[in-house]
DNA sequence: TGGCTGATGTCAGATTACGACATCACTCGT
DNA sequence: ACGAGTGATGTCGTAATCTGACATCAGCCA
């Protein structure tokens, strides 16, 4: 038998879920984290940096799926379409039935607590960071793949959002798919004084917003 | 005379800021920053509630600034090009000589520690949804205007990230309306199936982007 | 004059976070 | 089989952040 019981990581990561839904994020502190794990306030420290960063344990994975997806999608897509793709894909795992339960809890949580959201908001900015390197290795040039990178995090929280706060989740690649045909068409209305520029072919109007793809 | 020195707000501010210039900002604690502004370390948590906020003063009343332009822009101008305005007509203030060494310092900080930029990140969030919900003042509908401030943010950061970073700053209402033009022709390179869809008009091809403004 | 108010000071304490050192089951080379 | 080394964890001490409770006192107002 272990000196230790296994999966130190995996205990605290749990314990602090069930602690958190229980008595909320403020009202559990680590050392009620640690107890519940069978281990010392200390060891927690070892693991996560700080408190917060116990509740993002996958966003490291779900980056680099959404690397490896860029890197392998199809030579020539606009760039906008690779980061849909990748999120896409990326995401599919977030709907089995087992994921499902936790990742609501959590945005729960995110949603609720000014200083979760704080840190989810820097590592969705980091994923950008991560994103514009991955486009320039397609060849993207560097200014477009970081507006581009910008723009995929405005299209995958969207995504997400809406996702999540759909009655019954599920399509997060409709989702995705969806806010990006938003984000066209929303960055297509041009100023009235551009009119003459780019006369609207007949028939196909701009209203084509939201119509397809609108999932649940 | 009064029985205290006037402003202890703006002290605090101004001994955080050069604490934080002379020797860095973890190096440097709230009981310093108070003692250099000849307060109790308790009053320097009684005006920012912790020590992030210290840099943010001025946050509130860009927001405000922004917010009241959204207002009053010309009804009909579409949504994106609101906010660019917006952005441009609030930004004015920060070229002035005195305004821009503070505002040059305190973009070095935020870009060089991660835990003052978490919280410049949820300024500009919760920045998005007041624009949002300005947005729908206009009566712009609601998803189109959660989908527009957040684009916005993107424009409004990546203005202000190439108004920073160019080597004499000036223009920044011309960086931010660079930014959406940007924005557009990278929004509009469409999959490749969807060519038949919209012919490229002759003669004014997509390759206009980052031609025009481009602000040394 | 005398009480009230508001800004600040003082003190105690909870919590987060980290450095330093100790412990000890397990592993590996001989 | 044995002894040294390794690595995960425990223990202790402490700095810094942040909050609650109460004290102080100049100036204002009735």
């Amino acid at each position: 038998m272990a000196r230790w019981e296994p999966d130190a990581r995996g205990r605290l990561e749990k314990a602090a879920m069930d602690l958190f839904i229980e008595r909320g994020y403020e009202h559990t502190t680590v050392g009620d984290i640690a107890a519940r794990a069978d281990l010392a306030e200390r060891t927690f420290f070892r693991y996560f940096a700080d408190k917060r960063e116990v509740l993002f344990s996958g966003s490291k994975e779900l980056e680099k799926s959404i690397l490896d997806h860029i890197a392998a999608a199809p030579p020539g897509l606009p760039p906008l379409d690779v980061l849909a793709a990748a999120y896409a894909s990326a995401g599919a795992g977030i709907e089995s039935s087992r994921a499902i339960e936790y990742v609501r809890a959590r945005y729960a949580l995110v949603t609720r607590h000014a200083e979760i959201q704080e840190r989810e908001l820097i590592k969705l900015a980091s994923l950008a960071v991560a994103t514009s390197t991955a486009l320039v290795a397609r060849g993207v040039p560097a200014p477009t793949a970081g507006l581009a990178a910008e723009l995929g995090i405005a299209i995958f929280k969207l995504g997400f959002e809406r996702w999540a706060t759909s009655r019954t989740p599920r399509d997060f690649a409709g989702h995705v798919r969806a806010a990006l045909a938003d984000l066209r068409d929303l960055a297509a209305r041009a100023p009235a004084r551009d009119v003459s520029d780019r006369p609207a072919p007949p028939g196909r109007s701009p209203r084509r917003a939201r119509s397809r793809r609108q999932p649940t």
